[in-house]
DNA sequence: CCGTATCCATTCCGATACTG
DNA sequence: CAGTATCGGAATGGATACGG
C-alpha cells in the first residue's frame, strides 16, 4: 500500500470509525478515492466487512487483528508529528488513557534487559532462525 | 511528505547511509527521484546536508534530530511487516541490540501508570493546554 | 445513505542522456 | 561518483454524475 489516504483511513478505523460515510465525512476524501482504498485495505486483510450493526443493507469496515497491529505505528506517528510538526500554540490533540484520564507513554524501543535504545544502538541482521 | 521513496531513503538513513550512491544503490531508485527525494527530505528538515567526510566535493546527508526521531515509526513499522508480511520460512532480518546481540523488545503503548494499552484503551482528546 | 463510473489534471516514476 | 535535464507512460486524485 503505502499512500497517504491509506494511512488516515487506518487511523480513524482504530478511532473507532466503522461506515463509509463517517470516514468519507472525516477525511473529506472523494468517493470513488475511497471506495477504492477501503477495497485495497480489505483485499490486504487489514480491514474486513461485516453486515451494518443497524438494519442497514449496508456494510462496515473493521479491523482485523493485522489491522489493530498498526496502533503502535499510528501512535508512533502521532507522537512525532505532535514533538516537531506543529508549533506551541497550535490546537493539538493527545492520546489519552481512558482509565486515567491521563496521556499515554512516549513510545521507545528498549533491549531485552529494559535498557533505552538509541538510534545507533541497534543494528539490522538476518534473523537466526 | 508521505511517498514509499521517502520511507525507505529514511530508514536507509537510520541504518547509517549518508551517500547518494549508497541510497541510489541500495534502493535502486532513478537518480531524478532520488535527488527530488532528497531535496524534499532537506527541505523538511529531516535530512541536512554536509561536506562529505572524505576529501571529496560532495555531501552526505544525515539525519536532523527531527528525522532520528523517526525511529521509532519506522521500528514499530518494522515490527509489525515482521509479524503480519512474511511468510515464517522467509529470510527476514530483526533489529538487535548492538551491546548484547539479542533482539529488541516489541514497542507497546503504555500508560503513565504502567499498564499496557490495546487499541480501546486509549482515546484522541483537545490537549488541555 | 452507499457506493460505481467517467473524465481530466496532476503527480510520480523509470529510462536515458549529459555534465563536472 | 554525484548529480541535472528531459521525456513519456502509468498511477492518483478531485469533481461530478448516476444508481440501488
Amino acid at each position: 500500500m503505502g499512500d497517504w489516504w491509506t494511512l488516515l483511513i487506518v487511523r480513524d478505523a482504530l478511532a473507532g470509525k466503522r461506515r463509509f460515510g463517517e470516514f468519507q465525512k472525516s477525511l473529506g476524501v472523494a468517493k470513488n478515492v475511497l471506495a477504492a482504498r477501503l477495497r485495497a485495505l480489505v483485499a490486504d486483510g487489514i480491514l474486513e466487512m461485516v453486515p451494518a450493526s443497524d438494519g442497514s443493507a449496508y456494510q462496515e469496515y473493521v479491523l482485523t487483528d493485522k489491522g489493530r497491529d498498526l496502533f503502535p505505528v499510528l501512535v508512533a506517528l502521532r507522537q512525532w508529528a505532535h514533538a516537531h510538526l506543529f508549533k506551541p500554540e497550535e490546537i493539538h490533540t493527545t492520546l489519552v488513557d481512558r482509565a486515567l484520564g491521563r496521556p499515554v507513554r512516549t513510545l521507545e524501543l528498549r533491549a531485552e534487559d529494559g535498557r533505552l535504545l538509541k538510534v545507533g544502538d541497534a543494528e539490522v541482521r538476518i534473523a537466526t532462525r
